[in-house]
DNA sequence: GCCGTACTACGATTCTTGTCAAACTATGAT
DNA sequence: ATCATAGTTTGACAAGAATCGTAGTACGGC
């Protein structure tokens, strides 16, 4: 294969567009105890992190598909560095779309 | 059975009282295309429902099924009145328990 | 090239959820 | 008492979701 590519098979992620965004599938994201701690972890830390650095309680296998539902569900944004995987909250999409809601979500006791 | 018992037998609803409203059960209640549409139509209306009212797409079983979830979450209240089970939506308590989400919800395309 | 780290993909399992139909209960009207 | 209306309950089923372990891939360093 060419070195055209960038980014070798199995490592694209795909990411909805902001307007592709659905808040049925913002609220299932949210709706589940572990995704909600990734985004409560992600939105304190102002900055980016691997998926290492949540120290979640499920096995990695699970903590990939967690991510994979963030991401797909346009609540996250995820990219490769090296061999981690980097996340973060798409913030501005979600205000975007449905104003308040992720204020809201981590405002809540 | 004594007259004393005001509402008979497996006509008692519970509902949870505001401390107990928890954030992920709302969300999962929300996360139904069939519920956010009883939440969406409950908020337009601005009067209590009896459930007929809501011409949902769905069987009179499932229909008692997703007010039961939305009741059990702390997103609605129902009450009887006759034959019919009125429902309006808990605005104030989840309000107090998590300001703006239900406006964002709402709110959102 | 080889190794370790970080994550993915697959298959299996188990649990939960949405759905329905059928039989039942409660209420109000006749 | 009978009936119609409105909703409940139960039991079943299918689909989906969360979980795991194992095996695999990609990258960086040696």
């Amino acid at each position: 294969m060419s070195r055209a590519s960038q980014v070798s098979a199995g490592r694209r992620l795909h990411h909805p567009a902001r307007e592709e965004i659905l808040l049925e599938s913002v609220l299932s994201a949210l709706a589940d105890p572990v995704r909600l701690r990734i985004v409560r972890t992600l939105a304190r830390s102002h900055h980016d992190m691997s998926c290492v650095a949540f120290d979640l309680p499920v096995s990695k296998s699970t903590s990939t598909h967690h991510f994979r539902v963030l991401r797909e569900a346009g609540v996250i944004h995820q990219y490769y560095e090296g061999t981690s995987r980097m996340s973060r909250l798409r913030e501005e999409d979600l205000e975007a779309r449905m104003p308040g809601l992720l204020a809201a979500v981590l405002g809540a006791s």
